[in-house]
RNA sequence: GCGCUUGUAGCUCAGGUGGUUAGAGCGCUACACUGAUAAUGUAGAGGUCCGUGGUUCAAGUCCACGCAGGCGCACCA
């Protein structure tokens, strides 16, 4: 059974409406049949990056996840299977901060207040708090993603993999433990995040002794250009407030684009003579301007004014590459002598404050770090006493013994025991350090400098930026495969890939995997105390066997991983004896073990040699976690081989552009390292959903928009259809809309873009289906008849035919371009303009008044297949209302077998059916009649008036065709009666000439100004001449015909208007003929008000009766009378003299009595 | 600081490879239409194309330098 009739609605509530499609789709479990369905079929493979349900979902959720979803949705419609595995995050930093919130606590409790067991499981019960919010949102908005089997990143099978793949990077030589510099609380013995730098009271302004430097630039070729005389003394001064860390001295970094200057000067503290460089800028904060002028030779030691005089000055890239001889030597070796101590760029220098000569130390500063690395200049480094390199100072701030004049000292005053600062006789490190340059000339000034530096908020002592131990994975090692495999990645928008993506991959540094917390994943790795031997964990078997050997060697008293089952077959004779048993298998069997902290930290193994090994402390980076979930969603390699090969690469991803260098980067870096592949081919990064006035939206502002509020005011798919298709997804987007509290107050100001959409879209959608459902129904049309061929069809029919297949072909391109913001506002326009304002406008007639016949049929046909197939067009952008017009329109026709639009198949473009000339025909009709339109409000001539003609001057003969073949459209749209082409023979048409500014430009570039003031002002003959002959010859130019555009702009005698080159001229003479007809249609206008008012069905017959006493009106209404009486579905229309009741309708200036009976059968 | 991105009408956005009158929708104003009617159509007003300089016969479009907003990175997830 199925219905008879199309489903009209009155007041329908779309919230409700979707609740309702919901229901169906739960039922009928249309999304599971929707990846059933394409079983078999090429698949087509969806990534999906997984929230932490840690937080509350915002509406940027809601456009991140329609993105997803729109493509999705697309590629099943196309006949792929398309699986949606969802997944959770459930590690990392902002859950351990809800839970130390909830419970009131800080990192430093963890261990004494609470224990690490407990901690943990707090996490693992908070993780998932908001599940129940991000189930509703999921399903509110409409997203398939099969939630019934997410991944979870906390479970033990994910763990697994993780390990796996981190095993296989430990076998590659990929995975290494090195450190990174970080800030470092020596007093308290731990490095420090930023999150705890940047507590307020952190950063103290400190008076520290500063020290200028001089480093003695070698003399060799390179060099050459500073020295003016053989054995002059040049030095480069460089700044720092950092004393201690000139021992570990490695390079000195100048900025390329900074200007220098070589100065030739005396030394304060030695004086004697030597030439210094350093920034331009800087002159003056070492040189006293009145020294200015003094001669050199004048000086003696001693003098406080001492001069000085530029020699030479260059850009800061002309030291690159120069070699100087090492400060202070206390490391000496032969990498050290052939790499460091030289001059290298970057970017971070300035001249602010210092020299412009930046000294960097490796090991003791994040920029240092990371230049010195880039420029391959080896840290300075000591040995201990198992000969591992260690730096300078050690975990203490204690200087090594390697330092030899201040082996053992702390090298900050702050750190000493407050007796020693007691001391009258104490001078600080930074002093005695500042002591030896000056003796040894080395110094260029000392003073005390004010500056902000970073405390510990434990100790209150100052910071070490200093070398902590962590593991890395080796991305460098690989840099340029990634950035390699990263060209064959479609990337939306391709400014993010090449751009973003791209620099990032450049300039690549090595992934820093460790982190010094507690809810995560544990790295793997347990290694003996002195370092030398390690294993790298990848499967909980593999744990399993080496707590095993550590059992057999007493390290563990039991084995929590699980267990051999051994299976023993027993072989019994008649009397129950044993004859024989034998061990036929043995199984492993896990028990249930939290691989998290801390259960893992409690298992010691064993190595080969028999030392005892402990886990390392750290927990992996969490990206790292959601970077592995192509391989750990399926528990592979354990498990799901088959699948996973299946579903790798990622066709598609898509998550928010913050996530470039976040997952982004993870999948691509794993994939690229383990697997020589691509993790995803295509991605949309989608830009930031911002509130009204541009601000990024938060809590803390109170401008975050409630997606479940949005959606319960104007329903998920006008939400969903504005966010594509009001911008591009990667740009942001400003949310504006107006809340139901808003607009009961009244705040008109504030604009709804969602409102518009589902109002101007959705409306009109909304109301054609109306349009066509109300006769379909009153004639029964349920589409059975056979398709009528598009050339027995109607002119406006085959046009909003060619227009949908046009409109196919568009829409199927930029979905498949992954541009939904297109394939939205294609479909859009096309339903409002095309389709709505033209198509069903002009056809309206058709619908209720011709029999029901072949014209009537094939125009409910063609409304119907274009209802239809944007229903199916539209699904992966709005999945509701499309399901309800598709499934409104196919429960009665059962023209397809899908019992959902989301079942159905993407519409392929009949290309036979789109005709160009057909569309440009119908485009010169649309102007035509909106210029004719223009022309009647002009003269204040209601469309209900006919006129004589319009006149329509055309030069080429291709138009003059089209035009013809679309002039009965027009004309009946524009109620005139005639329309006339009229040529160039007529001598009504009056030309323009129009410069063409492209082939002038080239022609005569300076000349063009002149050539353009010619042109304008070329008379009716030189125009006719240049037409005929092609060329004219005028003030020594010779203008050809491609040179000009020609227009007819005026016909004579007749207003115009005109557009675009397009003229149109309108006959306004109103014979008498003419206005009685227009008294007429005036008269049918009136009674079908009447009709309506009186509550009259579309399909009611009547009875009229007409007064008027005018002869005019008495001979226009019986001039007109069948035309009245079927218009009107009147059976009789009567005249008589007077009426004694009834209406009167005023038309023009007549008084027209009216009775209208209603015919009752 | 570095990298990416955006800036066009009151609002939201279009404007291949440079071409002279810069467009659309909404909003506003006026009018029209009235068997799609809590719909619809037509027109009008509304612009320093963020600024400055440059290239060019010609710049919203190309280049440089700025300004403003947004995002990322600066070892934060």
């Amino acid at each position: 059974m199925h219905p008879e009739k199309y489903p009209e609605y009155k007041d329908s509530h779309i919230p409700a409406q979707e609740q309702e499609i919901l229901h169906f789709w739960e039922e009928n479990k249309i999304f599971a049949q929707s990846v059933q369905s394409r079983e078999g079929q090429a698949s087509f493979t969806f990534y999906e990056g997984p929230p932490s349900a840690n937080g509350m979902p915002g509406i940027h959720h809601v456009m991140a996840r329609t993105i997803k979803d729109i493509f999705c949705r697309f590629k099943t419609l196309q006949g792929y299977q398309v699986k949606r595995k969802a997944g959770w995050d459930t590690h990392g930093l902002p859950v351990e901060l809800s839970v130390e919130k909830e419970l009131g606590i800080t990192k430093e409790d963890i261990g004494t207040k609470i224990s690490i067991e407990d901690y943990n499981r707090k996490c693992r019960e908070t993780v998932m708090k908001y599940t129940d919010v991000w189930g509703n949102l999921t399903r509110q908005m409409g997203y398939w993603v099969d939630m019934q089997n997410p991944y979870i990143t906390y479970q033990n099978d994910y763990i697994e993999s993780v390990w796996h793949l981190l095993k296989r990077l430990y076998e590659k030589g990929l995975l290494y433990k090195g450190f990174t510099v970080q800030p470092y609380s020596p007093k308290a013995g731990t490095g420090l995040s930023s999150h705890e730098l940047n507590q307020p009271g952190t950063y103290r302004e400190v008076s520290d002794t500063s020290i200028t430097a001089q480093f003695k630039v070698v003399s060799e070729e390179a060099s050459a250009f500073l020295f003016a005389r053989p054995g002059e003394d040049v030095r480069i001064l460089a700044w720092t407030t950092t004393p201690w860390t000139l021992p570990s001295n490695g390079a000195l970094v100048i900025g390329e684009h900074l200007h220098y200057a070589k100065v030739n000067t005396y030394n304060p503290y030695t004086h004697l003579p030597v030439s210094v460089v350093l920034a331009k800028d800087r002159l003056s904060a070492y040189f006293n301007p009145k020294a200015a002028d003094q001669p050199l030779g004048d000086y003696a030691p001693g003098d406080k004014l001492i001069p000085y005089a530029i020699e030479q000055e260059f850009l800061g890239k002309k030291l690159v590459g120069l070699r100087y001889e090492q400060l202070l030597p206390y490391i000496v070796t032969e990498e050290l002598q052939a790499k460091a101590f030289r001059v290298i760029p970057g970017d971070f220098v300035n001249t602010e404050d210092g020299t412009g000569v930046v000294h960097a130390a490796t090991l003791f500063g994040g920029d240092d770090f990371r230049v010195t690395r880039q420029h391959d200049i080896p840290a300075v480094v000591a040995h201990d006493e198992s000969g591992n390199e260690v730096p300078l100072v050690d975990k203490q701030g204690r200087f090594v013994k390697e330092v030899s004049d201040f082996a053992g000292r702390y090298v900050k005053a702050e750190y000493e025991r407050d007796e020693t600062l007691a001391d009258p006789q104490y001078k600080s490190t930074d002093v005695l350090i500042a002591i030896k340059l000056k003796e040894e000339n080395k110094a260029f000034k000392v003073e005390k400098y004010v500056h902000s530096y970073p405390h510990c908020w434990r100790t209150d002592k100052p910071v070490l930026y200093y070398p902590l131990d962590s593991w890395f994975i080796r991305t460098t090692a690989l840099k340029d495969k990634l950035a390699e495999l990263n060209k064959s990645i479609n990337w939306k928008p391709a400014s993010t890939g090449e751009g973003r993506f791209g620099n990032w991959l450049e300039n690549l540094v090595d992934w820093n995997l460790s982190r010094q917390r507690y809810w995560g994943i544990p790295l793997p790795i347990w290694r003996s105390e002195d370092g030398t031997e390690e294993i790298c964990i990848g499967s909980v078997y593999e744990l399993y066997e080496e707590i095993e050997k550590a059992r057999e060697v007493g390290l563990m008293q039991e084995n929590p991983i699980g267990a051999h089952e051994i299976v023993s077959e027993v072989k019994r004779n008649k009397k129950g004896e044993v004859i024989d048993s034998q061990v036929i298998d043995a199984f492993f069997s896990p028990n249930v073990f939290d691989l998290h902290r801390p259960y893992v930290d409690k298992i010691v193994l064993v190595s080969p040699t028999g030392q005892p090994m402990y886990r390392e402390p750290d927990l992996i980076d969490v990206w790292f976690d959601s970077g592995a979930m192509p391989y750990a969603q399926w528990h592979y390699p354990f498990e799901n081989e088959a699948q996973f090969g299946q579903h790798f690469p990622a066709d598609f991803i898509s998550e928010g552009v913050d996530q470039t260098r976040g997952w982004f980067f993870t999948l691509h870096a794993i994939a690229g390292l383990l697997f020589d592949s691509v993790a995803f081919r295509n991605v949309v990064s989608t830009g930031l959903v911002l509130d009204a006035e541009g601000r990024k939206m938060s809590k803390r502002l109170g401008n975050a928009v409630d997606p479940f509020k949005v959606m319960a005011t104007y329903g998920a798919d006008a939400t969903r259809w504005y966010m594509v298709a009001n911008a591009n997804p990667w740009d942001n987007l400003r949310f504006s809309w107006t809340t139901p509290e808003e607009i009961k107050e009244g705040k008109p100001e504030k604009s709804d873009k969602i409102e518009e959409v589902s109002r101007r879209f959705f409306g009109t959608l909304r109301n054609t289906y109306a349009f066509f459902a109300l006769y379909a129904n009153l004639d029964g049309f349920r589409f059975e008849q056979a398709d009528i061929p598009l050339s027995e069809r109607p002119e406006s029919d085959r046009w909003i035919i060619s227009r949908l297949n046009s409109l196919i072909r568009e829409v199927g391109e930029a979905y498949q371009e992954y541009e939904p913001t297109r394939a939205a506002r294609l479909m859009q326009d096309f339903t409002t303009d095309d389709l709505s304002n033209w198509y069903v406008r002009l056809n309206r007639k058709r619908f209720w008044k011709s029999d029901y016949q072949q014209d009537k049929i094939a125009a409910y046909q063609t409304l119907y297949t274009c209802l239809e197939t944007l229903a199916v067009m539209m699904a992966p952008i709005a999945p509701f209302y499309s399901e309800r017009l598709f499934r409104d329109l196919n429960e009665v026709s059962q023209r397809q077998a899908f019992a959902s639009v989301h079942l159905a198949y993407f519409p392929e473009t009949q290309a036979e059916a789109i005709d160009a000339d057909l569309e440009q025909r119908m485009a010169l009709a649309q102007k035509i009649s909106s210029l004719t339109h223009a022309l009647r409000k002009k003269a204040k001539v209601r469309v209900r008036q006919p006129l004589k003609k319009i006149l329509v001057p055309v030069l080429d003969e291709t138009t003059k065709s089209q035009i013809a073949a679309v002039s009965d459209l027009i004309l009946s749209e524009v109620n005139v009666k005639a329309l006339e082409l009229v040529g160039d023979d007529s001598g009504l048409v009056v030309k323009r000439v129009k410069p063409n500014f492209k082939t002038l430009g080239t022609k005569y570039k300076q000349d063009v100004k002149n050539v353009v003031a010619l042109i304008q002002n070329l008379g009716k003959q030189e125009i006719a001449q240049l037409e005929r002959t092609q060329v004219l010859e005028k003030e020594g130019f010779a203008l050809s015909l491609e040179d000009v555009l020609i227009q007819s702009q005026e016909v004579e005698g007749f207003s115009v208007e005109s557009e675009n080159g397009l003229t149109v001229a309108l006959d306004l003479e109103i014979t008498e003929e003419l206005r009685a007809e227009g008294l007429a249609r005036d008269f049918v206008n009136r009674l079908q008000n009447l009709r309506k008012d009186s509550g009259l069905e579309v399909q009611d017959k009547i009875n009229v009766a007409v007064a008027a006493t005018d002869p005019f009106v008495q001979a226009a209404l019986l001039a007109h009378r069948d035309y009245i009486a079927t218009e009107t579905q009147a059976l009789e229309l009567r005249f008589a003299d007077a009426l004694a009741e009834g209406e009167t309708f005023e038309i023009e200036a007549f008084k027209i009595q009216v009775q209208m009976q209603v015919v009752r059968e």
